[in-house]
DNA sequence: TCTGGGGTCCTAGGACCC
DNA sequence: TCTGGGGTCCTAGGACCC
């Protein structure tokens, strides 16, 4: 199968639209406003070459690029250009697709030419979207995923069983697709810092660091093997939740408790848009400077906004008063149908 | 340097049941 | 005066992804 992703996706959507910035260190990020608590989305490959990436503080990312232009967050236009890229993705030949975001997708094909199917594929976006992608082919979905990292920019590149451990055996384990910053650590104190020693390592016996599930599968993740079917099933969420960051800390309890029945006005439009009852309610309070306490509780299935709103205003009434509240999240989970489970990461059940 | 906002899934521990 | 074993459900917390 064949992994797509676009070059430098949000970053060269606004240059489409403003060609003057072709070549300009851009920086996409909150309002646009490096002076607020905001990060960056997408940083252009000239922005890159400062140091600069996703998930940085704009603030510091604004310091390291003196000259960039710096944009805000524009959804609507991203989730326009998104659909278009996916429309081509469709339309080809005996292609299943699997979207994992707006700039990224899984696409089944039986092909005898994969890299000349991944070429004509590259070209047809280009040519509808005026867009650039890159191309990972695999015999799993972790190996395809994991390619088109090598094939960046514009570019194709295979990873199977035969060369998968000669291309990533020695490098970190953090490289690897589900594997970030706190398992890479944990697998360093047991001796284990390569995709190789990854791969050689017996499943069973990473069960008492990781626990039955993530044990075998941080094993099988260093062999690059994992589920070889592309899941087209449409996707339905589990839940949906709202987040925001206060540009100043909230102290009064007036102001928290503004900010959680915003919160869940807001989630509840969403989850009504679906016309899905709502069966439980999470509350994740960020205390200044920064830690994170979450308040969860089951409810009776209800899709009854004011239901809703008493059983978040219960949950408020657990945040500790007094204490400087910088960012509230509010989560409502929602119940699912059954059969359309399929996601973004490989840390989903049935990888 | 000081950390968004939207998601999904896993684990541990306690409560409760038979 | 020491206190089973297995199961499920719930909550809190953590980790990862785009």
């Amino acid at each position: 199968m064949l992994h797509v992703d676009l070059d430098q996706f949000i970053a060269a959507v606004e240059v489409l639209r403003r060609p003057e910035l072709a070549g300009r260190p851009v920086i996409v990020g909150g309002r646009g406003d490096p002076t607020e608590r905001a990060v960056v989305s997408t940083a252009s490959y000239e922005a890159r070459a400062y140091g600069v990436g996703s998930g940085m503080p704009l603030r510091i990312a604004a310091r390291k690029v003196p000259d960039a232009v710096i944009l805000p967050v524009d959804h609507d236009a991203y989730l326009q250009a998104s659909g278009e890229v996916m429309e081509v993705l469709r339309s080809r030949p005996g292609a299943t697709v699997q979207v994992l975001g707006w700039d990224e997708a899984f696409v089944g094909v039986e092909t005898p030419d994969p890299e000349a199917y991944a070429r004509q594929l590259q070209h047809a976006v280009l040519e509808a979207t005026r867009l650039w992608c890159s191309v990972g082919i695999g015999d799993t979905l972790v190996r395809a995923k994991v390619a088109t990292t090598f094939g960046k920019p514009a570019g194709v590149f295979r990873l199977t069983r035969d060369n998968w451990l000669d291309v990533m055996g020695s490098r970190p384990t953090i490289e690897l697709w589900g594997v970030g910053t706190k398992v890479s650590r944990r697998l360093a104190t047991l001796g284990i810092g390569t995709v190789a020693e990854l791969a050689a390592a017996d499943p069973a016996g990473l069960i008492p660091e990781f626990g039955p599930k993530m044990g075998p599968w941080y094993a099988q993740l260093g062999r690059g093997d994992g589920a070889r079917e592309v899941d087209d099933t449409p996707w339905v969420a589990r839940g949906h939740s709202r987040e925001t960051t206060f540009q100043r800390d909230l102290t009064e309890p007036e102001q928290v408790d503004a900010a959680v029945r915003e919160l869940a006005a807001a989630v509840m439009e969403d989850v009504a848009a679906e016309d899905r009852p709502v069966v439980g309610l999470t509350l994740k309070v960020r205390y200044a400077p920064f830690t994170t306490k979450t308040f969860a509780r089951k409810i009776p299935q209800t899709a009854d906004p004011g239901e809703v709103l008493s059983s978040a205003l219960d949950l408020r009434a657990r945040i500790e008063p007094g204490r400087p509240v910088r960012l509230l999240g509010l989560r409502a989970e929602m119940t699912m149908p059954e059969g359309s489970r399929q996601g973004h990461t490989p840390t989903r059940s049935g990888w």
